[in-house]
DNA sequence: CGTCTTTGTCATACA
DNA sequence: AGTGTATGACAAAGA
């Protein structure tokens, strides 16, 4: 099936991340989520790929000009300046697509048996550990991948497994309990994410990954894998327990751990919770998969955030899960040691922002609290308090939840420690009655056992981090800090949103220069290279065709010389207009037709540019002038002057003036007395230029001037476009990265609005799980005790 | 007087 | 090979 194909196809990637990906899946597909694997296999697995395997190619430079085309591409190399930008963003992005694929579907929950297992082994149904969650992908992945995590209860090693499985294998076996090598009991806790949170946590931790997140993580979780599917011997799951153990309280992540318990056949480590599914369940789980597959077809796009959110909307804002968030993830990304700093904050603010939400939420909260109280094991009820007990109101029709569902065979494990966590005071309550669980079908409340529970399945996803807080997965491990401390989160929470609003204010005050920037450029986007270039040309040609009659004329005029200096003085225009060479040019506008020269058009809009547009008069005033040569003064002078100087300069003798404002090119041209504009020279085309050379005949060395003033002139303008394209290339990326930021703002609100959104599927999934528990009934007909409950919940999350 | 900016020029590479 | 362009570096002029 589906599953089947996805697995191979995703071996590549890591057995882990394929296990943690086919368990939500299945998970969320018991719960009535619709999953499509192939989409997000397709549209995921390239980027997934690189990170894990690493970028396919890298970019010696960075192109910042792309980096905004390259966001959600991959073209980035990982050392690049904006590296640090370019990831955020990019994972933002990918989180948000991910978040596309999300659908609420109705839920329906067809089946699910718990079965007490007179060994007192717990057999889960898709369990999802209510301690372990993953925190990170690599850990969750781990996680799901090795059992061994939550090898931390005993539980009997009798329960077999049932998972619905993802292998092949298990599609055609209905109910049968039969241990499939292939089952990811552990993963399979935390199958209650939709498989688009999944991915879309994958995502994001795999990008956390790439951004220097250790690959032990993966190679761990691939190990355990291996080990797994071959059966680990004994020894070898008390090793990957301590590893894990090790490595949970390393990361204080572990709070979701699944009970692992040895499969009495295979001898496989199973979580105890998915153990316990099995084979006494009247209907196994195997069998609801496979209902719920032909039911939901994978491979449809879930539509997601919308409708979630809608559907959401109306359901209860969670009850807070007490401290932490609601599912404790072992994806976290503070499981991997090497993770991404800024991911790493980021996810936590993320998670901040779901704790503060819950917290908001008391409604259902009061049942954490009990149940903590009722748990025997402190350490279970980490999970217990995180999860949020919300009870939310099915969307459209009521959730098609089996209220036939026959407990009879369902095992319950022994884990009393574990159970309590799962139950919520109500379901203990329901229990303690002994009445049926009345829970109306369309509302679910779960408890906050079940919340738990639906935490550590969640967890198994990467929005496990998102999600859960640290402290709700200390199933075992009452020990383990959660990562996160709420007053931690609450500063987190709040440097994120800090975060955000300054990027808004930044976009926003940014924008005006963005656009102001950018308008600039699009006024003279073409300038780049063709402004002073086309321009100067141009320009100039008219000035020539004016001038040229003129200067055959003036040629003897010493005067016109002066005029043909770039920077004219008001001392030369005086000349030039007593001479009338120059015609209407105003010494005094010497500066403004310096810039209109260029066409001051281009820059108005671009206050940084204005200096930029440096007009390359030094040709204007020959042309005007027409005349330059005739007189050869001294050629010492640099060729601008400033207007301070020009009424001294006015002063002056003209011809002094006149070179004191020459450029040195045209100095020389003078003193060679070059019988043509400095203009022409420069301007004129090589053919035309030539032919000017061949009708006056020069000597070598005035040949070698004018060949000197073509080349320097033509130099100056390149060079003068050229420091303008570096102006503009500065301008650009500025812009760019003000984009980037912008966009960077929006894809954390986003992001955040997608946690909302998940979250609300999650409380949405608890409430579902505990329906069902309630209605569940042993051998006897008679509800399970409320200890049994969460262990069947625990069992059945994992 | 020192510093920074602007501009021109040179040298060099490339097309 | 000649021409034009691009660009880093340098220096002069000016603010």
């Amino acid at each position: 099936m589906g599953i089947l194909i996805i697995v191979k196809e995703m071996l590549y990637l890591k057995k882990y991340f394929t296990e943690g990906l086919i368990q939500f899946t299945i998970l969320l597909s018991l719960i009535g989520v619709q999953v499509d694997v192939d989409t997000y296999l397709s549209s995921q697995l390239p980027p997934l790929r690189e990170i894990i395997l690493g970028p396919s190619s890298a970019y010696t430079q960075t192109q910042f000009h792309n980096l905004r085309n390259t966001l959600d591409g991959y073209g980035i190399h990982p050392k690049s300046v904006d590296l640090d930008y370019f990831f955020t963003s990019r994972r933002l992005l990918s989180q948000v697509r991910s978040l596309d694929r999300l659908r609420v579907p109705s839920t329906q929950l067809d089946a699910w048996l718990v079965h007490r297992d007179p060994e007192g082994v717990v057999v889960s149904a898709a369990g999802q550990p209510g301690p372990s969650i993953a925190l990170d992908n690599g850990s969750g992945l781990e996680d799901v991948g090795n059992p061994e995590s939550s090898a931390m209860r005993g539980g009997g090693g009798g329960g077999t497994v049932h998972e619905a499985s993802y292998s092949p294998d298990s599609e055609d076996s209905l109910g049968a309990v039969a241990p499939s090598d292939d089952q990811e009991q552990p993963g399979s806790g935390n199958d209650n994410l939709t498989k688009e949170d999944i991915d879309l946590i994958d995502i994001l931790w795999r990008q956390d990954i790439d951004l220097g997140a250790g690959r032990e993580v993966f190679d761990y979780s691939s190990r355990q894998k291996e080990s797994e599917t071959e059966k680990q011997p004994p020894e070898e799951k008390e090793d990957r327990a301590e590893r894990e153990e090790s490595w949970r309280n390393g990361l204080n992540l572990q709070g979701v751990q699944a009970c692992t318990q040895v499969d009495g056949e295979t001898g496989e480590n199973i979580p105890e919770q998915l153990a316990s599914l099995g084979a006494q369940t009247s209907v196994s789980l195997q069998e609801c998969l496979r209902l719920l597959e032909a039911t939901f077809p994978f491979g449809e796009e879930p539509e997601f955030p919308a409708t979630v959110t809608q559907e959401l909307s109306g359901s209860s804002e969670e009850g807070p899960s007490t401290s932490q968030g609601l599912i404790p993830s072992p994806l976290l990304p503070q499981s991997e040691p090497s993770l991404d700093l800024e991911q790493q904050w980021q996810d936590i603010m993320a998670i901040m922002e779901l704790q503060d939400m819950e917290v908001n939420s008391d409604a259902d909260n009061s049942f954490l609290e009990r149940n903590s109280d009722s748990s025997s094991t402190g350490s279970n009820h980490s999970g217990v308090e995180a999860g949020p007990m919300v009870s939310f109101s099915l969307s459209g029709p009521t959730t098609p939840i089996n209220q036939d569902v026959s407990l009879h065979q369902a095992s319950l494990p022994s884990c009393s420690q574990d159970l309590r966590p799962f139950f919520s005071p109500d379901l203990e309550n329901c229990i303690s009655m002994e009445t049926p669980g009345p829970n109306p079908p369309t509302l679910l409340s779960l408890s906050s056992s079940n919340s738990s529970n639906l935490n550590s399945t969640f967890g198994a996803t990467n929005l496990t981090g998102l999600f859960l807080p640290p402290p709700l997965n200390g199933t075992s491990n009452g020990t383990l800090v959660p990562a996160l401390p709420d007053p931690l989160n609450i500063l987190l929470e709040e440097a994120m949103l800090d975060e955000i609003s300054l990027l808004d204010l930044a976009l926003e005050e940014g924008f005006s220069q963005t656009q102001a920037c950018q308008l600039g450029e699009e006024l003279d986007s073409d300038s780049g290279l063709s402004l002073d270039s086309g321009r100067s040309p141009a320009s100039p040609s008219s000035s020539e065709t004016s001038c040229s009659s003129a200067s055959s004329s003036c040629s003897s005029t010493s005067f016109s010389e002066e005029g043909a200096m770039g920077y004219s003085t008001d001392s030369e225009a005086i000349a030039e207009t007593e001479e009338g060479a120059v015609g209407g040019y105003q010494p005094e506008h010497s500066k403004f037709c310096r810039m209109s020269y260029q066409d001051p058009s281009q820059f108005h809009s671009l206050p940084q540019l204005e200096h930029v547009g440096h007009n390359h008069t030094y040709n204007l005033p020959l042309s005007s002038l027409g005349c330059p040569e005739e007189d050869p003064q001294p050629t010492s002078a640099r060729g601008k002057r400033p207007n301070r100087d020009r009424q001294q300069d006015a002063k002056l003798q003209p011809q002094d003036l006149l070179d004191k404002q020459a450029t040195r090119d045209e100095r020389r041209a003078r003193a060679m007395k070059i019988p043509f504009s400095n203009d022409k020279i420069v301007n004129l085309p090589v053919e035309e230029f030539n032919e000017l050379l061949a009708k006056h005949r020069l000597s070598e060395a005035q040949l070698a001037l004018v060949r000197d003033i073509r080349r320097r002139g033509k130099n100056k303008m390149a060079a003068q476009n050229c420091r303008k394209r570096k102006l503009d290339t500065i301008l650009n990326l500025e812009q760019g990265v003000d984009s980037l930021r912008r966009d960077k703002a929006r894809l954390l609100k986003e992001k955040m609005e997608f946690v909302r959104s998940i979250r609300q599927m999650k409380q949405k999934v608890q409430g579902l799980y505990r329906d069902v528990f309630a209605q569940l009934r042993d051998e006897s007909g008679q509800p399970y005790s409320t200890s049994e409950k969460q262990l069947l919940s625990t069992n059945v999350l994992h």
